[in-house]
This record gives structure tokens, sequence and C-alpha cells, in this order.
DNA sequence: CCAAGAAGCGTGCTTCGAGCACGCTAATCT
DNA sequence: AGATTAGCGTGCTCGAAGCACGCTTCTTGG
């Protein structure tokens, strides 16, 4: 216990990296929504749900990979019918990534499947509490350490 | 901004997850602590940090990888000087993974480079707000949705 | 006390994801 | 209009992950 918070939440993050990594979290949370939607997969649909429609390559800024690895997922999930490519207007060469309404469907599936697990491990929270927590992680991830920007290689 | 605090959570962790998986931020914790030390291979430091010296089998369920995938990791840290092998008094067939001088000086080293990020973006934050930020943190990861045992396959 | 089964570890082998180099098309600049 | 740059998709190579196997050692039942 050390009055330097900085110290107690790097190892708090490190547990929950490691806990959130699992793949049996992952498999519980995608079960049942087909077998394009993994855990390598589920980061695009994610993306594209929170800055909507982007070419691969921003995309591929956004999430820290590589623009052909997005790529080669973007087929999956557009065989499975959850994406969809379509000509970006303003540029003819460039193809905008876009959630289907089925990639849609996933993503809200998925999210409330992990929002159901945290109330469930906040039931026993003061509400005042759980309240505060969520503010200041809010806080915390807005404007916290991981907000750089990727370099390119 | 709904009354369940459990679906702001569950993005701020989206968030959070994706930017800290970021390639660059994880070269940074490392930088210069050797070829080694990478995003994959630095889980087993840290998990040996955290829980002391194991078996490998027992560090692969820990952090949620098979047996061999961690047995290869360790020869790596084994050759940098990072990571012993060290035989089991209890079992002779058993080897324990232990960490040395160096490895113990790594992990605190990139924990400290962690928590001195976290600290200077909380430099803006009430002091109380920290304060209280980490103790709930730290109550949500001790019971929270993650500490589920991995189920063997 | 010994024999058979179980548990732990390391290593060849296969599969699959990630990134690089290349070629193509289209936009932009001079 | 020609040259240069930007964006995209695809063969190709490298490396990581997990399975099967063999070896050693512990345990348990006769």
């Amino acid at each position: 216990m050390t009055n330097e918070p900085g110290h107690e939440i790097a190892d708090a993050l490190g547990v929950l990296l490691t806990r959130s990594t699992r793949e049996h979290l992952h498999a519980a949370l995608t079960e049942g929504l087909g077998e394009a939607v993994d855990a390598l997969t589920y980061p695009l649909l994610s993306g594209l749900d929170r800055a909507g429609a982007r070419s691969a390559a921003d995309l591929g800024r956004e999430i820290g990979l590589d623009r052909t690895t997005v790529t080669r997922r973007a087929d999956r999930l557009q065989r499975a019918g959850l994406l969809r490519r379509d000509p970006d207007p303003c540029d003819a060469r460039a193809t905008l990534l876009a959630l289907t309404d089925a990639g849609e469907a996933v993503v809200a599936t998925t999210r409330g499947r992990l929002a159901a697990h945290i109330d469930a491990s906040l039931a026993s929270w003061p509400a005042e509490d759980a309240r505060t927590f969520s503010r200041l992680l809010h806080r915390f991830v807005t404007d916290g350490p991981f907000t750089g920007e990727a370099p390119r290689h």
C-alpha cells in the first residue's frame, strides 16, 4: 500500500488485462454469433461500431493492426454477412468498411453480455460507488495514458 | 448516459483494451530491456512476479497459455538470463520457473514505467479522486467479472 | 516390494495469423 | 497530359501456438 495510486492502478490493470484476454471469456461473450466472430475479428466490428465506416488503413491505425491484416479479417466478416464494402463516394480507389445490420446486432449483443457481466459483479456494490467508478473510469480512459497515436513503422 | 453503469464500463474497458494492446506502448515500456522481453514474453515475467515460482503448467493455467507455449517462451527468457529453472525439491520430474535478479529488475522497471505513465495522466486529477479511483478499480478487479477459472480444453 | 497407471516435462510436426513486396487503379500536382 | 503519390488486394515468407509423442518420475494397489 503506497501513497502513489499509479502503482496500484498499474497492478490492477495488469491483472485485468491478463484475465480479459482469456480465450474462454471471449468465447462466452461471442457464443452462438457465428464462426466468423472470434477474438481476432471482433476488434474490427467493435472499431467500426465506435468510429463508423472507415477505410481499411484508417481502421488499422485505429486498432493497431496492419492494413493487410484488416483486409483479410474483413474478408471473413464480409463472407459471414456482418460487414460490407461500400465504394467511397469521394474517392473511387477507396472502399469503406461498414457494419451491416447483422454486424451491428452482433456488436450490440456482445457489448450487452459484457455489460451484464459487469452489472452482475457490481450488484453487491453501493449504487453510488458504482456510478462513481463508472465516471472515474470514463475520465481515465478519455484522457488516460493510452491516448497516444501509434507511430507508423 | 444511461442509468446502468455496466454499459459505460463495458465501453471504457473496450477502449482501454484496444489502446493497451498497441504494440508501440509495450515497446515504450520495455525499451532497452533486451531483445527477449516483448509483448509475448512479458506476461510470463509478470505472472511469475505476481505468483512466485511455479511450474510451467501452473503458470500456463494462470495466464491462459498452453504448457508448451510457456516452455518455449521460458527458453528465450532463460537464454537472456531473466529466468531460471530450479528442480522442484518435492518432485524430481517438475522444474520450477523462477525469476532471476535481472528478471525481477525488468519487471520492476516495466511496472514503474507504467505507473509513471498513469501518475502523469492523473496529475491533473484531484488527489482524492485519484485515490478513490485506485480503490474502486482494485475492488473491481478483485471480485470483478474476470475472476473465473479457465476451463481445460 | 514391485508392477501398472498417472503426472510432469521437453521436442518434432502441422496449422494459421501477421507483415512485406508487388502490381494495379485512381487521384493529385506541375 | 504526364508524372508522382495514395489506396487497395494478393502471393509469399516467417514465426507463434497447439497436438502428439516419448521420456522420466511419482503414486497406488496387489
